[in-house]
RNA sequence: GGGCAUGUAGCUCAGGUGGUUAGAGCACACGCCUGAUAAGCGUGAGGUCAGUGGUUCGAGUCCACUCAUGCCCA
């Protein structure tokens, strides 16, 4: 509707559309990034971006961050993309900050996975592996990496992961394995390596240990028995000297009782060295007393068995539940320090040992007697509860080292007396090559039989573990592995364990966040050893020889050609790959002329845990690479790498140098569901980083990420990515329209004094803003980087200085220093943040940057964050405005009233009468035009007291708002609605601002 | 079961050393605009700060316990 008093020729109206400066961009709307974002890699592999990046930073301070190495194994999941956009992220916003921030990406290579897949591949074709040549193994097994890192590469690529990815490192290249090799052999050679043992589980059928995912558990029938283990040292009577007579009663009443445990495999009697009890089980002291003719448990007969438990132990033990009964209750205080003999003591002349008594978590009451019989060479509780009391057993003159009792084929050894090779019959076997039961059992239940210690038998149906590949039970058996010592003086000197290097490398380190230096610091200080070794075929092997008879190690601390040995090994890797190693002649070349009889060594067959290569990586490309450094400034992983990567390069690195490859930890969590919950298959809440991408785009997912509190665990699902692809829209849009506006710019500055108020104002966030994205930067936090601009963007620019400015940037003339001043601000404004944001949406913001930039060598990753004047800074100016912005609130909501009445529409229609009685708040508003920031036709600010029926805000005191429809006729370009619309003849139905815009605008056309 | 963490609006996040009615962006609802238009602007609703119990004049913030979730180990 328009005023009837000079009706406009609305029919005739000429349209000024086109003489305004409208935003004009082929900048999209709608992103397209899954067509995009490959067109841009595209771009960036063309112009060879990744040598521009080097080459421009030549010379700066270097910035690294070391690549944990992913395993070559299959695609990328949803964690992968998470580390590579973080780590991405890191070292794009380094580069920017002034760095010369190079990243070399790599792979894991060695290893069980890839192993099995080529074992799976060969047992489909029905061939087995252990015929085929291992070299010929190892080169299947290389091959499977290289397709994959292949595939991975690209994948990340896709990401908008920038790095090295022609040259990219691997822990399968010969020049690596090399290095690995000779960094275990620096270990040897200052002797912190040792041979030991433990328990691994074993495929007597395989002839192979097999790692817990090679395993699957199956119905099994066992054999179980109940066996006595007499009491030697009746426990802490110190405890009760003091006691009541009933308590020294129940220590006499001790004397010729035995501790019954249970078990489900008897062979492992022989390997029995000590029984665990809980302090949390109630014990007690029971005596037979009625029982049947010739049954194993005889009339008094005393035992000691787990309260709950003892109904049941007995009635195995054919006793009726009237047949015993309870004496005293055994406490916690009397089992620690107890002591029991071997129930097969002095079986061909062994067993001889004290049997101790250990209290252990283990240990439940839910089944067999509330004691475990503990065989340490047999089990991993077993193995644990061993290793952990080991000084607290030297102390009470226990040995500590654990039996060898059964041998690769299954048979028992000359450490399991009596039934050992030394047997009448040869030796008993626990499973045969067909992985049937042998007749250990039998042989064992019959010693222990004729000896009087069985007090019940059985026979059990139960879960068991199972070789995967044979589907045949396993045993655990003990077996010599390779260890590197926490705990011994590596030079010499006291305090200077690899455990002490460690821990003060700690100290030394910074974490991201704080919380990882708990979580490491407490790992490194309650590992055990370090196992290194695995029997197995695709690793670096532990190259070393040992001698048969004396077990010295070659190289190793007392070896006498240790350079020279450790040079052909490491000489001959780097030349031909660790397959030298398993070689034919291997032993004679590389021992040859440096020992009296090469014939006296073993070559040790073992690899190297592929924690150990990884843990390498340091060496062997931070050391070795030109463009890298040592030690690197950073190491990013998920959590769970504090026992991983993070771990295994601290102690290599604390080994060989006595510190950390690194100077900074920063840690991410893990990727979990919308619910908080792990991405399951079964659930099918699993979100693939292909599928984002497919739909839409690597940005998304990247958006994402940095707007996520990464050292917590990560939620993600349909509904967060639809509220990221919103806050993308925003931001593009934002970025849209500048681009757009700036169509019309022409380069043209305005000094800083001839500016406007709120250009000055948009300028002085621009260096606010400065400093804070680089400090978040600098710390690592990227939502903050993420969540201050988006925030900036929408809440300052689209919806403040944008909106305030349009009808300056449209319809001002040409020669016109407010709109020159605007368009040099936004210039301003696009330029910084489309570097600012380039780290975090690579894509996008190389797209934005390349439409105000163009160039073939163009790029915005090519460019450092905007430096920003330090006259920009006006913090006062900014105070002032934050009272402009006070009094624009109350219009607005004045305005609001006026829409909701339908009064107005377009706020241009009204005209406002503002009361301002806050002294401070009309001196902010001096000479500045309050129509414009509040985006009316005309405005009237008196200091008169309002009416009390003004529209006011409780929280805006002092200032109260008329409304009124604006006087006049509505402007046919500006759609401003003004007295003056007409009052300059030459266009009748413009203000006159319109109007000699233009003249100017015409002026152009014919000039043009 | 043990170690280390986390739990603030539908979503993502702010909330130094405890102190007025707990904030932001996005999403949502409603309205406006139609010269950023599968856009833009405004207004609004939405939270017993995981729970319980303490310390305190006062706790989202400190303490204890519980619950839930995750990582690592067993």
């Amino acid at each position: 509707m328009t005023e009837t008093t000079a009706p406009a020729p609305e029919t005739t109206a000429r349209d000024y559309s086109d003489t305004l400066f409208l935003p004009q961009t082929d900048f999209p709307m709608r992103a397209g990034l899954p067509q995009k974002e490959p067109e841009l890699i595209a771009r960036w592999d063309g112009m060879q971006l990744y040598e521009k990046l080097r080459a421009s930073a030549k010379g700066r301070p270097q910035f690294v961050l070391h690549d944990g190495p992913p395993y070559a194994n299959g695609n990328l999941h949803i964690g992968h993309a998470l580390n590579k956009i973080l780590k991405d992220v890191v070292t794009r916003s380094a580069q920017m900050r002034g760095y010369d921030s190079n990243y070399v990406p790599g792979w894991d290579c060695h290893g069980l996975p890839i192993e099995w897949k080529i074992e799976e591949k060969y047992r489909a074709a029905g061939k087995n592996k252990d015929e085929v040549p291992v070299n010929e193994f190892r080169l299947e097994c290389r091959q499977f990496a290289e397709h994959w890192i292949g595939v991975q590469a690209a994948e990340f690529r896709r990401l908008g992961v920038e790095g090295d990815f022609a040259n990219p490192y691997t822990t399968m290249a010969y020049a690596s394995e090399a290095v690995i090799a000779g960094e275990l052999l620096k270990f040897a050679t200052s002797g912190q390596l040792y041979r030991g043992s433990k328990p691994v589980m074993w495929s007597v059928v395989e002839k192979t240990a097999l790692a817990e995912a090679e395993i699957e558990y199956e119905d099994y029938q066992s054999d179980t028995i109940f066996v006595k283990f007499p009491v030697k040292v009746p426990g802490a009577v110190a405890v009760w000297e003091n006691e009541l007579e009933e308590a020294k009663a129940a220590i006499k009443a001790l004397e010729g009782a035995s501790v019954v445990i249970w078990t489900t495999t008897p062979w492992t009697m022989p390997g029995n060295r000590a029984i665990s009890f809980s302090h949390k089980i109630g014990y007690g002291l029971y005596e037979v007393t009625v029982a049947p003719e010739g049954n194993w448990a005889k009339v008094g007969e005393k035992y000691i068995l787990a309260k709950n438990l003892a109904e049941s132990v007995f009635k195995a033990a054919k006793i009726a539940s009237t047949g015993f009964e309870h004496r005293f209750d055994i406490t916690a205080e009397l089992l620690e320090g107890m002591t029991c003999h071997h129930p097969l003591r002095d079986l061909a002349g062994g067993y001889t040992f004290d049997v101790p008594l250990l209290d252990g978590d283990h240990v439940t009451d839910d089944a067999g007697t509330g004691f475990v019989h503990t065989a340490p060479g047999h089990g991993a509780d077993d193995f644990e509860i061993w290793m952990a009391m080991g000084r607290a057993l030297a102390a009470r003159g226990i040995d500590t080292a654990i039996p060898f009792t059964v041998d690769d084929d299954g048979f028992f050894t000359r450490e399991a007396p009596g039934f050992g090779p030394d047997r009448e019959g040869g030796a008993a076997r626990v499973l045969d090559s067909e992985g049937k039961k042998g007749n250990a059992n039998d042989e064992v239940i019959k010693a222990l039989a004729e000896r009087g210690m069985m007090v019940a038998r059985g026979r059990l149906k139960h879960q068991y573990p199972h070789s995967w590949r044979s589907k045949k039970p396993i045993i655990f058996r003990n077996t010599p592995q390779w260890f590197i010592h926490m705990d011994r003086p590596i030079d010499g000197s006291q305090g200077d364990t690899l455990r002490d290097r460690a821990l003060r490398a700690i100290e030394e380190t910074a974490f991201y966040p704080p919380q990882g230096k708990n979580r490491l610091n407490g790992m490194i200080a309650n590992r055990p050893d370090w196992v290194v070794s695995r029997q197995r075929a695709w690793g670096v092997p532990i190259a070393v020889f040992r001698n048969k008879e004396t077990g010295e190690l070659a190289p190793g601390l007392e070896f006498a050609s240790n350079d020279e040995l450790v040079g052909r090994i490491t000489a001959a890797f780097k030349a031909e790959g660790a397959d030298a190693w398993f070689a034919a002649g291997a032993k004679q070349r590389f021992l040859g002329g440096l020992v009296d009889d090469v014939e006296a060594w073993d070559q040790v067959r073992d690899i190297l845990d592929v924690w150990f290569d990884s843990g390498s990586t340091h060496a062997f490309v931070l050391e070795n690479r030109p463009d890298l450094k040592w030690p690197a400034d950073m190491y990013l992983e998920g959590s769970d790498q504090h026992r991983g990567w993070f771990h295994s390069s601290l102690l290599e690195s604390c080994g060989t140098r006595g510190r950390a490859p690194y100077d900074a930890l920063l840690t991410h969590g893990f990727v979990m569901a919308e619910d908080g919950r792990k991405m399951s298959k079964s659930i099918g809440n699993i979100v693939t980083p292909q599928e984002v991408i497919a739909k839409s785009g690597a940005d998304i997912l990247r958006l994402w990420v940095v707007s996520s509190d990464y050292s917590d665990d990560l939620r993600l699902g349909k509904k967060i990515l639809d509220t990221n692809t919103d806050a993308y829209r925003k931001i593009r849009n934002t970025l849209r329209w500048m681009l757009g506006t700036l169509a019309h710019f022409e380069g043209e500055t305005v000094p800083l004094a001839e500016m406007p108020e709120i250009e000055r104002l948009m300028l002085h966030r621009l260096a606010e803003l400065s400093q804070t994205v680089t400090d978040a930067y600098e710390a690592y936090d990227f939502k903050r980087v993420a969540a201050t601009l988006a925030t900036f963007m929408n809440v300052e620019l689209s919806a403040f200085y944008f909106d305030i400015r349009k009808d300056a940037l449209y319809c001002d003339p040409i020669s016109s220093v407010r709109r020159k001043a605007a368009l040099y601000v936004v210039d301003r404004l696009f330029d910084a943040l489309v570097k600012w944001l380039a780290p975090l949406l690579p894509f996008t913001m190389e797209e934005s940057f390349l439409a105000r930039n163009p160039g073939a060598d163009a790029s915005v990753h090519l460019e450092l964050f905007p430096e920003i004047p330090a006259a920009w800074r006006d913090d006062a100016l900014e105070a002032k405005w934050d009272k402009v912005k006070r009094v624009r609130r109350v219009v607005t909501g004045a305005l609001e009233v006026e829409r909701r009445d339908k009064r107005i529409g377009s706020s241009l229609e009204a005209a406002p009468i503002v009361h301002i009685t806050d002294a401070d708040l009309r001196t902010a508003l001096a000479g500045l035009d309050l129509a414009d920031i509040s985006i009316v036709s005309q405005i009237t600010v008196t200091d008169a007291p309002a009416p009390d029926d003004a529209f006011r805000l409780d929280e805006v005191a002092g200032v109260a708002v008329v409304p009124a429809k604006a006087e006049g006729r509505k402007c046919a370009r500006s759609w401003k609605v003004l007295p003056e619309v007409g009052s300059e003849p030459d266009y009748p139905d413009l203000s006159p601002r319109d109007a000699q815009a233009m003249r100017e605008f015409d002026a152009r056309q014919a000039a043009a």
